[in-house]
DNA sequence: GGTAGACCTGGACGC
DNA sequence: GCGTCCAGGTCTACC
């Protein structure tokens, strides 16, 4: 018999728009099942491994979210699913927090948006980032879905291996991941990054994802540490500095790049385009990834419907930015 | 500080 | 089915 866990979101969380508001939705170990209107995934936990299926029955703002286990989890256990839950659904943003954004920017209002989904844990979302440069969207699925199924761990749950530890990443061998999981040239950073992220012996981690969160921290030096870290330059730091909470500044690529061309009407060179797009979201402050980010995404969902629709094998895996101009 | 070229994968295209 | 070209961000060497 599975652990069945309740919890309670902030007021205005709905999660249907809430999951469906980031691309890493569609990223494996992930699965937003949308006959279901549940979130399925697997978590490393300190027993180990467990699959769990999350969903918001009354499907009202604010409604009790349900997490269902496909195994008991003892008490710590418990504790620690809901913490991985609450940073993966971005629940310790209040409505209070996603109101001062939409009094900045008012177009998102009326949708609700406002928090962007992320994964349970900082290393997975630097993997995940690391995947996503310099390779066109399907890519960056099937590299995930991989190192799901070559290097994660099984679950209970058929189709939902763990996302790889950051342990397990430091100790496979660079081929294997070139080889099998079809990651290129980023084999060796991700195994460096997994040397970074994972305890060393009895001592803690060379990192530790607690200071890159703490807000106490600025954004500038936190930015400078992030480019530093192998495999990471200007736009997988940015992104990471919104998945850790900081929307002070932008990941600019070349979907930035089409946007502006393309839905904004601007014109120029690259270096012209990135001051355009710098000074369009400037008012919006420390907002300003979310502003970007909700203008992107709902031009996607003009395109191809409402994200809550979106199937992770078929829509969502076809989806690239050629496929959008 | 700025720039050119290499790094890989997979999709598109032509034959 | 095969070969070629190209897109995509980071890193290094060089000016």
């Amino acid at each position: 018999m599975g652990t069945r866990l309740s919890i309670v979101p902030p007021e205005d969380y709905r999660l249907g728009r809430d999951v469906c508001s980031y691309g890493y939705f569609v990223l494996w170990p992930n699965h937003w099942d949308v006959d279901r209107r549940a979130l399925t995934r697997s978590l490393e936990l300190p027993e180990g491994p467990a699959a769990v299926g999350i969903t918001q029955p009354s499907e009202i703002p604010g409604g009790k979210l349900t997490a269902r286990f496909d195994r008991a989890l003892a008490r710590p256990e418990q504790a620690e699913a809901k913490r991985q839950i609450a940073r993966m659904l971005r629940l310790s943003e209040s409505a209070d927090d996603i109101a001062a954004f939409h009094r900045v920017d008012k177009r998102f209002k009326k949708t609700g948006h406002g928090r962007l989904f992320r994964s349970p844990t900082l290393f997975e979302d630097v993997i995940k980032t690391v995947t996503s440069c310099n390779v066109a969207w399907p890519s960056t699925v099937n590299m995930n879905q991989r190192l799901c199924e070559v290097v994660g761990r099984k679950t209970g749950l058929d189709g939902f291996p763990t996302f790889p530890t950051p342990a397990k990443m430091a100790r496979t061998r660079v081929g294997t991941l070139r080889a099998r999981c079809r990651v290129g040239y980023r084999d060796q950073r991700m195994v460096e990054l997994g040397k970074l992220f994972a305890p060393r012996g009895k001592k803690p981690p060379e990192l530790d994802p607690e200071w890159f969160e703490d807000p106490a921290n600025d954004d500038e030096v936190v930015f400078k540490r992030l480019i530093d870290l192998p495999g990471i330059g200007p736009y997988a730091a940015g992104n990471i500095m919104q998945l850790l909470g900081r929307y002070s500044r932008l990941a600019i690529d070349t979907e930035t790049i089409r946007h502006a061309k393309n839905v904004l009407g601007y014109a120029g060179t690259e270096r012209e385009l990135h001051k355009k797009i710098e000074a369009h979201y400037e008012p919006f402050g420390a907002h300003k990834f979310r502003s970007y980010w909700f203008e992107l995404w709902e031009f996607y969902e003009q395109k191809a419907g409402p994200a809550e629709t979106w199937r992770r094998d078929s829509v969502a895996r076809a989806f690239t930015a050629s496929q959008l101009k």
